[in-house]
DNA sequence: GGACTATATGATTATATAGTCATGCAGTTT
DNA sequence: AAACTGCATGACTATATAATCATATAGTCC
């Protein structure tokens, strides 16, 4: 059995890349079909499939078919948490290296 | 200037690894120098070096000189936030997986 | 059945990552 | 100044990842 940190691990790792964030963002407002998501995100249908097929697997979203369409959604309420969190971060350090950008 | 969408999968890539959330864990209670957090995880010097300065740059942690130590503490108390949640959100998941969704 | 539509997947490529060992380098002690 | 301590880094290897194009599968409608 995969230990804890490992689990840990694995969910953040779902989080962590543009694609799958832009992903997340826009599920944020309820399931949507995979139809609706690639174009939303400027990404090829194959390479949206698999970020979905990813974040499915590592338990960060949920998929539900209905007829040819498939809906994926976030699985866990918390994960917004967690963005919100990690952009409040982003934006303290933004203003934090903004002083270090300027003497470069 | 890069985006805020690749801040934030930075910021989450940097915690996405099992050996840097054994230092994340192991920098709950404050700042430590690398002689006492590499025995701690159980890593060696170098990697342990390789990841403190990753997490450093990404902006997860600080980090402060004094003599010979250089001490690492964790940058945003947030941090420990996303932690928290992302061990409820696996908790959440070990309960519920006793399916046969996933067979690896 | 055949023509569709929506999604998934195989094969491939380019790049990134984690880890190891050896070495370098800054600061300390004697 | 030489020896030591604590940390960083170059060179390398093995593995993982993201993306693309082409194709396969599953469900729908005629």
């Amino acid at each position: 059995m995969k230990d804890l940190i490992e689990y840990r691990a694995e969910i953040l790792k779902a989080l962590a890349q543009p694609t799958r964030l832009k992903i997340i963002d826009f599920l944020r407002d309820g399931e949507r079909c995979v139809c609706e998501i690639f174009p939303a995100i400027g990404e090829e249908q194959s390479n949206t499939s698999r970020h979905l097929n990813m974040m499915l697997s590592a338990g960060v979203l949920s998929r539900r078919k209905d007829g040819l369409k498939i809906y994926y959604a976030i699985r866990h309420p918390e994960t917004l948490d967690i963005m919100d969190i990690v952009t409040d971060i982003v934006k303290q350090e933004i203003s934090g290296r903004h002083q270090l950008l300027r003497v470069a």
